[in-house]
DNA sequence: AATATATATGACATTATGCTAATGTATACA
DNA sequence: TGTATACATTAGCATAATGTCATATATATT
């Protein structure tokens, strides 16, 4: 059962990743910071939201070690601690691609009977 | 704009598949589909968990078309619709075991100066 | 047709989450 | 020391997700 315990552990470390990921603005919050690091008021612009929401996001994953946060001044630069997040959200990205692709041929096809 | 919201509504899409895996049960039902596909009995008992519970699970996972059902009598046998979900977990999971080491190693450096 | 098995779903209570608005904190500068 | 700027945090509300019990549905068997 030692086992056991430890997947469920191991799963439940990597929910916890997957939980920060689970929202549409972080997502865009971290390929934001895969271009380059940016400061929380760059962040709310690009997001077109609001700097307490942009905060709350940032804390997220700021507690779950997806980004580092460092001081300059009154601003604070955030940056992405790891490249594979941004691997493994194209990896995603690249199943929706497909799924959409494959919707897409499935419409010609119908199209292409009637 | 027009990429604006494009941006956005990927991100969304993104989000909504991610949410699918924020959920150690789930992230433990997936890698189970990836070694062999089960049914719902199956998929129950190695969760250690109640029937309704596995069968809701599911049901998230199937209406993001992270897996698929095939019904065979009374049983119904569910399949990972995707191997890539996989592997953006296994990198997921590789961010954590070096993160893991890291902080072991550190642990050291500290035991070495005590 | 009646019954048994496998799975799904509805209803409910509990818990968690997000957003907005307001407030708190830290640094810089006069 | 006082004020402005940049972020963080809190409170309060509305929404949504989770698990469980009971029940419904679908298939197989007799």
């Amino acid at each position: 059962m030692i086992s056991q315990t430890l997947a469920q552990e191991v799963s439940h470390l990597e929910a916890d990743l997957c939980f920060a990921l689970a929202d549409p603005t972080r997502i865009l919050i971290l390929y934001a910071l895969d271009e380059q690091p940016r400061n929380v008021s760059e962040l709310t612009n690009e997001l077109g939201s609001t700097q307490p929401t942009t905060s709350r996001h940032l804390k997220i994953l700021r507690d779950r070690g997806l980004v580092y946060a460092e001081r300059q001044g009154t601003t604070i630069t955030y940056q992405l601690s790891d490249k594979r997040l941004i691997q493994a959200l194209d990896l995603l990205r690249s199943v929706l691609r497909d799924r959409i692709a494959h919707n897409a041929n499935l419409m010609d096809e119908i199209e292409a009977v009637v």
